[in-house]
DNA sequence: CTGAAAGCGCTAACAT
DNA sequence: ATGTTAGCGCTTTCAG
């Protein structure tokens, strides 16, 4: 069988010297397209490298250059449709600024998550960008030790060391709520994620807040929690439909969370928006397709994604033009059909 | 202010061996365990090692082990949520493994995916898994020239060189097809991917067959095309929706299309699975909290890209075991509630 | 047990 | 315009 041998080992300029008669820095130059060969032995050169299918290696070139041209990307987990879309905006302009990158998953493992930053330390990377790390502080520490320049996404970061892109979750969290209390609704209440993550904190802090200022909302509102799965939401309306006092209105930690939240009204037989609303926060693609579509806070997400990699090509750059730290986006209130008027009889 | 400087040189086991009092040859050694060194020589030498937060160079040591111990991902995109679960898989035993993964999208542009390609080969990655490429058999060559081991995902090579681990598509699409039949459904139709893929070939394969057999069914099926994604799924439903013979079940080349066109069915006012019946193929996460929840023929993705992972791991060990080159799934039919029996009004 | 020396494939002076 | 030499940080003989 023809398969290829995995330990073959590849031609290197020194082959190509030998066949082309010069020395291997010729072939060296010849390659990097250098003004300082003559124009036909470059030509003779470039030919037996394309007819060989010579590739440089880039790890020879990077042990001289000190340069990998490559990025580690650390997410959670890359099933989470918030983090591919993410991934997916670094990875569009790391491409098109030439640099290969590395994924690795913690599955909010600190462990975990130190040991692939350990191995992007290892390998060299450039750059790192830490997408929704639900590790805490100590990590921190490790980060900024290794002299490798790190963007945080969507992260608080005590230190106030690093770079980072973040969607603004209170005034966010804050906008959906007035749209709420603005349909009338006046029994609220909020799913979050039990995790602990800043973005969590900050949207029950915007939520909480609006409900403060609100004289004719209910308090406190019920707060329940989920783990940021569709199963969890689910799971955690599950909870506010048991109890006789439901909300008419339920704010969701994420799409994934309202989505769960949705289906779990649904088997409830209740309607949507009719006797409860639901709204939820990033609007993912599937979310528009929901039914009913999803009111929610839209994310920038894939474009929080090309910025991160944006601030990173900058900060590699030979003159970096010094990039602002905190990069905040506000997101844009999104009005479906799954948030409407509260029904008459379910407010009395 | 304190912002790591991206330039700063690592330090290297020379200057450890500088510290130490000892040879460079020693340090690299004692770091790696070798049983070679004095247990207090190699103590002193972790313990520098440790406190100035050494790490070896992977880059120097793939340059003389020739081998990166890293593997190189091709997805059309991470956003779709079906190459996000194969991606978690292969990453999930690649890190168990020791690898790291380089992930790249080809945006289904040949172009991309060929320049992706090289760059891995640049990178000398130890393997590489192409998923779901759309890019043909050209294509095919380049990665058989470039001598190293290569797995595909649900791809069809007509070459049969490389490995393949891939679902029955054309099983799959049959048990589906039986389902809706069984259910009394006559007026059936398709809902396929423009693309030319394979796979959506032998859906359609898979679902014309049993039509064929079945002499109740109406006949040819209705076919229109989407393009994998909900808004495509939803625009050809549309199609359907708007000839006066509209199809009692529609099975869908995947659940993004499946999404797609329950929402349209939504929008046109009609019922699930009352009026019309919906099946997908794939079962993604979020497929079980559609609504209704989604009949669908499950795919194990996460499987899948573990064990293609699990068959690169194997030619890339030193005794490899030989894996069989083609892997076939036949996935699990997954009856919920978007399929049903067709309503009388309807069927006559 | 330890050190000296060679070499992995490339780039970059430094000569010529 | 080209060749020679050195060196990137590591592993690996080969001597001691």
């Amino acid at each position: 069988m023809s398969f290829p041998v995995p330990g073959r080992k590849p031609i290197s300029i020194k082959d190509i010297a030998r066949q082309a008669n010069v020395s291997h820095s010729t072939v060296s130059r010849a390659l990097r397209n250098s003004p300082l060969v003559h124009p036909d032995t470059a030509e003779k050169i470039r030919e037996i490298a394309t007819s060989s299918g010579y590739r440089v290696s880039a790890v020879a070139r990077s042990l001289v250059s000190r340069r990998t041209q490559t990025i580690g990307v650390v997410v959670t987990t890359i099933a989470d449709p918030f983090n591919a879309e993410v991934v997916s905006g670094i990875e569009d302009v790391a491409n098109a600024f030439g640099y290969s990158v590395f994924l690795a998953s913690s599955q909010s493992d600190p462990v975990r998550e130190l040991g692939v930053v350990h191995s992007f330390a290892e390998r060299r990377v450039d750059g790192i960008i830490v997408n929704s790390s639900r590790v805490g502080s100590l990590y921190q520490e490790l980060l900024s030790s290794l002299s490798i320049p790190v963007v945080f996404i969507n992260n608080h970061n005590p230190g106030g060391f690093a770079y980072s892109v973040s969607i603004d979750d209170v005034a966010g969290a804050r906008q959906i709520t007035e749209h709420l209390l603005g349909l009338g609704h006046t029994r609220l209440a909020y799913i979050g994620d039990r995790f602990g993550l800043q973005s969590n904190l900050d949207r029950m802090a915007g939520f909480q807040d609006v409900i403060e200022r609100a004289p004719q909302a209910r308090r406190p509102a019920r707060v329940v929690y989920g783990d940021g799965t569709s199963a969890g939401g689910a799971q955690a309306m599950g909870e506010l439909l048991a109890s006789n006092q439901a909300p008419t209105a339920v704010f969701c930690y994420n799409d994934r969370t309202a989505q769960g939240a949705l289906s779990a009204i649904h088997e409830h037989g209740l309607r949507v928006p009719e006797d409860i609303s639901v709204a939820g926060f990033d609007d993912l693609p599937v979310s528009s397709f929901c039914h009913p579509p999803l009111t929610t806070l839209r994310q920038p997400m894939n474009g929080m994604g090309r910025q991160a990699m944006e601030i990173l090509e900058q900060l590699l750059s030979r003159n970096p033009k010094a990039p602002d730290m905190a990069n905040k986006f506000v997101g844009d209130l999104i009005i479906r059909r799954s948030t409407g008027v509260p029904s008459i009889g379910k407010q009395l």
